[in-house]
DNA sequence: ATGAAAGCGCTAACAG
DNA sequence: CTGTTAGCGCTTTCAT
């Protein structure tokens, strides 16, 4: 079913269908009429593949994700919900490889699809640097360093310093912390608000427990066992972000930790699945369909040309107390005399 | 950056470029090293637009969806969990029109990318039938009638049994029942569940308390209003999807009802959002994350050439007993009397 | 082992 | 107003 289908079917030129389709002038009413019937009748619809390649435009935007998962989706309802509202089609594309190295993923991504089958794009937590270039795109939650593309994130300083507060009133001292991915600035600002927070505190951050779980539940698992079998093993976890978080939870359990009995757990995002573990997870919210959506507002004032007034959109984070924090055991004496 | 670049650059042919980067033998080994290294070093990925219009094959399957929701990304994360073992890229797709009529969408969006930009599909709630074609296809939660595609759902008559079943073991009697998309067969067996489970309690089915909601919050608010400021209102709502469940809470508080004190409210899906309301909503649970994977695993199957022993797969659906959900007022003393 | 050339489905100049 | 023609970037015969 091509659009030479529709030609002979209509008995004019493939020419006379394009223009037709894409509401060229220069077509008698009574071709148009029977143009349009017959694609109707057969429906036909152009092939993206074929149009794309000859056309400086699609009309497609596109989510570029590194992975399918809970933050990454959560991103794409969020700019679906302006998009539809425009007319615009939206596709979603993950670049992530299998299995192997993840570093590039957005800038082959971006090769693969833009120019010809998309006209702009939000990458979501992109690692390295795009130039600055005439694609529209902007990115979310990006890399460490300097940006050169317009972008959302959250506040994430802010955020890991309310996280770290927060187990710090609840008597802890020993708090680890598991880092993110340390290419993505969220990451360096979580880090540094855990960091700022216990020195607020008068807290010292023992090394041994600062490990790297780089946002990833399978690569965090060791860091958080080693953790939790550390002789002298730490209250409280803050993992920087809650599938991390999460699963530091189930290790715990494996383990015969209590939380927030023995153990408290803080995380940072609240995907929805935080609110489904037992106990509910106590994490930093972000406003993740907010995000998606100001992007979303963002690409497509790109697309009209606008110049974005403010290329840096920062929302807020917020505590979301839920089960998984509790007062540290002796956390009373300690503090009274402290 | 094209091929031609690379050719250019490697100081070959175009068609030498496309065989090294193919895998297709009858090229010089120091040729092939050459050719690899300007691609490394240009960083080039073939654009999938024109490569998908020249080959047979573009390694990509998709998850066509109506939009981007609570319900699709959970299936979208199934799939995905599915496929990043396998050489497959992946891709989803929004195929929705913007505002208007939604009929079609799949076949719409099936002959936009099928063929061209993606070697396989599931689709994803599709409200018509798709003929069987050799093109690699997987329903989820599909269509009323014949069924011609291998297909993946849940339990949707059990699972509406149960739901029944709860709010009348809590002694209702007046139970309302929002009905879903007409077009899909999932919307048909829940609502049959309900007339049986209300049958199997003896109970008669007012027709004043069945409505349609079409499983979309928006079309379902003014159908909700007229069944809460009914005379003789329901005392418990069987809302055939979370979201529309969700929404019979939001109006419940608008007219100062409390749910659940005036009203129970059960829902259907156990989509993330539903566990994070206030009250937190009592539901039936479809496994959405393992249907995605259930699905992705046949269209993976049919991909390998391989034919799918079990066409139709169905997964069990559990009631998820959260708060939103109690005794109906009187209730004891009505099930005594009675 | 390599390259020239045809063509995938479509759009956009340009002729007629 | 309509059709002919030339590609878009790529893969694939088929010569060389």
């Amino acid at each position: 079913m091509t659009i030479t289908d529709v030609a002979r079917e209509a008995g004019v030129s493939v020419a006379t269908v394009s223009k037709v389709i894409n509401g060229r002038d220069g077509v008698a009413p009574a071709t148009q009429e029977r143009v349009h019937a017959v694609v109707t009748r057969l429906g036909f619809v152009s092939s993206l593949g074929a149009r794309s390649l000859r056309a400086q435009r699609t009309g497609v935007l596109g989510v570029l994700v590194n992975e399918f998962e809970p933050y990454s989706t959560e991103i794409l309802k969020g700019a679906w919900s302006v998009v539809r509202d425009s007319p615009y089609e939206l596709m979603s594309w993950a670049g992530g490889t299998h299995g192997g190295d993840h570093t590039g993923w957005e800038r082959r991504s971006l090769a693969r699809l833009a120019g010809t089958l998309i006209d702009g794009a939000i990458l979501v937590t992109p690692s390295i640097s795009e130039r600055r270039t005439s694609f529209p795109l902007v990115a979310i939650d990006p890399h460490t360093g300097p940006l050169e593309v317009p972008s959302v994130d959250a506040d994430n300083l802010g955020g890991a310093l309310a996280a770290t507060a927060h187990l710090v009133e609840l008597g802890h001292r020993r708090i680890a912390f598991l880092c993110g991915r340390s290419d993505l600035e969220s990451a360096r600002l979580r880090e540094q608000g855990f960091r700022k927070g216990m020195a607020a505190a008068g807290l010292e951050v023992d090394p041994s427990l600062v490990r790297v779980g780089d946002y990833d539940p399978e690569r965090a698992s060791t860091p958080i066992r080693d953790l939790l079998t550390l002789e002298d093993r730490p209250t409280a976890v803050f993992a920087a972000n809650d599938l991390t978080a999460i699963r530091t939870m189930e290790i715990a359990g494996e383990l015969g930790l209590r939380v927030p009995g023995d153990l408290s757990v803080i995380g940072f995002d609240n995907i929805p699945e935080s609110a489904l573990t037992t106990p509910a997870l106590t994490t930093i919210g972000q406003p993740l369909h907010d995000i998606g959506a100001a992007a979303m507002r963002m690409l497509l004032a790109l697309m009209a040309g606008e110049d974005v007034a403010e290329p840096h959109v920062r929302l807020r984070t917020t505590l979301v107390t839920r089960e998984s924090t509790a007062p540290a055991v002796g956390a009373r004496s300690d503090r009274l005399a402290g």
